[in-house]
DNA sequence: CATGAATGAGTCTTCATTCAT
DNA sequence: AATGAATGAAGACTCATTCAT
């Protein structure tokens, strides 16, 4: 039905790099600002666009911060050592680097803030990001399932939340930029699903 | 500066009762809203004063919501039975109906939201509400380790961490709402710090 | 139920002169740029207030321009003189003279141009100025019927609009700025209802 | 790039279609939307052609709308039967129904409205639409002149006149949509100019 | 003290017009 | 010739804050 090809469609080509930089700046800003005190003035002008580009390309604010988050490139996985400790390990301080590099609280933040009135926001957080990082934490502990290192009726969901939630839980309290809180919560996590009859 | 209780004497009353109202206000709206998005106006009309009458106590804005982000009542603990699981989980619950009813999760974002423009709403946060609710917890944990249910060298806050954490964990990932969270939680940490050769 | 007199209402009054200057502004400019063309900053401008007074009072444009309509003065009566025919052309004339004075025939323009998309300008164009205007023609038909000096089965109100009419028609083909239009209009339809049997 | 009929010789076809479609799809918008309101996105879309194709034909929205009213096929006349007042009839019905039709009196309402700002849309309508179709009046008039009919003297363009503007005045005072208002327009101006001496 | 009026700065969005393909 | 992208210049409306009563 399309030709994609040959009728590569009329007229000027639509800037690919410029729907990037709208997206990038689009992305920062609302991490930085948040949803309400983000401006296109300030989108457009990061992007080095003018503010009509932005809307010929996307009809509303909500609609650009949606595309933005979607845009959001899901978590690579860390390499995987093969140690069970080691990869649990790994994820957790990639998680914590990615989070400090895009100032990702403060996205979480908005997002939740705007809950009520955006709700696109936070599912697409949801999709993009946390449950993409949650399978990823999920394939090792089934693996360490197989294994047989944890116990085989282990909710695994449940251990996952174990795993990031004191992350969050130190944020909230102060005492994030403790590098060590990934080893202490794996470690944690690890003793308490040890299988039974199981020596230190 | 604000006679709060009683009319005094003969000086002219100073209307305690609006001040409640307004940051009652102000602090639902905040949840509802974030800071950005709720107006003057709206704490106005659901205070039942005037715009102005807010100004006239809090100079800006910001000065209105760090008031009352300050007013809040830190938590009450739920009454002790003695038992360390009962309560930490009790203490767990409570904590988790209390979000529910505040539309805390909201509340939180914003203060995420605005940690770079208005860092004193997060700090304000962390010492009214996160702190108090983690020290509580913190309490239970010291009585559990004179009573040796739990290891000597537990790394208490950590273990605090542990303990909400997966609250966080899982309302981002779109699994709230599971009541057996907290029981789960608990017995996932008291398992793993329980001293070494306890047998179950 | 309202203590009009002794309450009245706290805080600073409205300006009375403001809301005229307003609405006089509003006015003057609808008949000289439309609907659309005109904005509220030359409103503002033209009235000395700021644009936020305007939104204050009227909540869009589409409000403040149909109250602008709304307030237009009904026309005042030319006083009667007695005689049919001078009473007639008195009328006409100074129908012709305000229309003249307020770019009527722009402001006329504008409502039907919007009709479709905001009538109540056109409902309020004919409540407020033709058709009181056109009662005024009426009464005098009507006294002219009961003198005799018209037919009884005179068809008044197509009498009205036989007598107006040829103001728009000329207007449309350029040819307004006829001074003896009211003369001829009126002495036309006068000939036209003359009684049976009265000759010259 | 569209052979649309045929593909004529060596010569590039000049697509006369997408002139028509355009010219016709803004006259519609413009009687629907007026001048400001309509815009060109509307057109080129309603044309089936893209914005820079009536940008490459027409400088500015201003000609472009003239050209519009330019290109309006002049009234063609209902067939004459040959009497007076039949044929004055079927002229002042035939215009009402073209007025219907192409909600003639918005556009009539944006040419006056846009009179001060733009003289020559109002030009092009008296010259396309209002004198041709009041020539056709006129002629009927003259031979009813010749005749003996209507009066030697008559002022053939108050007639004319008053022939039409009923038209306008009912319209206005919202008594549009009366069928019988043509018979008794050319009844009452017929009655007038009837000659002396003419009994019924 | 309390109120409502008044305002200036700012935000999203629209649109005629100009460019690049 | 024709198209779609890109843009600058508005415009309606909002809101924290300051004034006048």
């Amino acid at each position: 039905m399309h030709d994609d090809k040959t009728t590569r469609g009329a007229g000027r080509p639509r800037s690919a790099e410029k729907n990037d930089a709208i997206l990038r700046a689009a992305l920062d800003l609302l991490a930085r600002q948040g949803y309400v005190r983000m401006t296109l003035d300030q989108v457009a002008a990061a992007a080095g666009v003018s503010k009509s580009t932005i809307h010929l390309r996307w009809k509303t604010k909500a609609d650009l911060l949606t595309a933005a988050l979607a845009a959001v490139r899901t978590a690579d996985a860390p390499p995987p050592s093969g140690d069970v400790r080691t990869d649990l390990v790994d994820i957790l301080r990639d998680f914590a680097a990615t989070i400090a590099q895009v100032n990702g609280m403060a996205l979480i933040g908005t997002c939740l803030a705007e809950e009520d009135h955006t709700p696109e926001l936070l599912a697409l957080l949801r999709a993009r990001s946390v449950l993409p990082r949650r399978a990823l934490l999920r394939e090792v502990l089934e693996r360490a399932r197989e294994e047989g290192s944890i116990r085989p009726d282990t909710d695994l969901e449940a251990a996952v939340s174990a795993l990031i939630g004191p992350f969050y839980a130190d944020y909230l309290a102060g005492r994030g930029d403790r590098p060590e809180w990934a080893e202490q919560a794996v470690d944690l996590i690890l003793t308490a699903l040890r299988p039974e009859g199981t020596g230190k």
